[in-house]
DNA sequence: GTCTATAATTTGATAGAC
DNA sequence: GTCTATCAAATTATAGAC
């Protein structure tokens, strides 16, 4: 499952094969299909632990102050693009609804839809759900430049405080 | 290109395939081999195609004011929402930066640095350049969001003129 | 859980006729 | 500019032995 993230994440759905998977770990791809029968089901399996992950990062902490979410789901990404360069697991598979199975698509909806919402009744006050929503689209669209530039500095530029508070 | 271009945005770099364009148009894939020898010629052209037509759109009017050049941009990514639903071409490219041939992702570095430099000379003042990052990264992720949500309302409310101006 | 073996399909690409 | 024909490789997936 990290390698099914790591390459979805850099290359897209299209972008990881059994094969591939199979081939890094020194396995056969018989042997990864018993533990994923189908790959649309072994994605939607990836990107909803994905999410999972993501939540536990960004929970609330009994010392938050209620302005600090946003600092934490800014720092939650920028973390991971520190780590690795890549997208966002989900952000990748929005991007590319068109041709990712329903079953994953599932998943990457909950996903946003649960962001938004989270994000919008801890920042609360008037305005909250479009700014969730804005806050979510600079940070997915900041690891876009971020890749393109091949510079973290593209993300940081993107999401300073002064936009994003 | 167009169908390229569809399929590419809808799904990706490896959702399209010369087979399955050929199909769709009636020809056979050699056919699409005599105007496009090679996959990362082909996703390279329809790339810098878009980029063309894109500063096409955001060109300098004579009668623009200086300050509408973020409403400039954000009306040319709602309006292909609005055509057709699907991502950013060289957005989606972006994000797949890792799958994607390096001649087709000159040409998506080259698009997304032509946008925040135009951006950026036409806000001008101070933190141009970082407010230029900013607008670029809120229009792509907001186009991953309206995607998600299945819902053009999602990006509208991401990029509202309160969060970009 | 892993393997061999294989089926059925799709892919990018080329050679050469018309 | 399109076609037929073909190649070599990769793909998702399954059956069955160990």
């Amino acid at each position: 499952m990290d390698l099914a993230e790591a390459r979805i994440s850099e290359a897209g759905y299209g972008g990881f094969s059994f094969r591939g998977l199979a081939a890094e770990i020194g396995i056969k791809s018989a042997s990864v299909h018993h533990h994923f029968p189908t790959k649309a089901g072994m994605a939607a399996a990836v990107a909803r632990r994905y999410g999972e992950r993501f939540f536990e990062i960004v929970a609330p902490r009994h010392d938050e102050s209620e302005d600090d979410v946003v600092a934490i789901y800014r720092s939650a990404f920028r973390s991971e693009i520190e780590r690795d360069g890549r997208m966002c697991l989900n952000g990748m598979l929005g991007a590319e609804a068109g041709g990712v199975p329903p079953e994953v698509m599932e998943e990457i909806e909950a996903f946003f839809r649960r962001c938004v919402d989270d994000l919008s009744s801890r920042i609360g006050g008037r305005d909250a759900m479009a700014r969730a929503f804005h806050v979510m689209a600079a940070l997915e669209g900041g690891r876009i430049l971020a890749r393109a530039y091949g510079d973290i500095t593209a993300f940081d530029q993107a999401t300073a405080s002064q936009f994003l508070g």
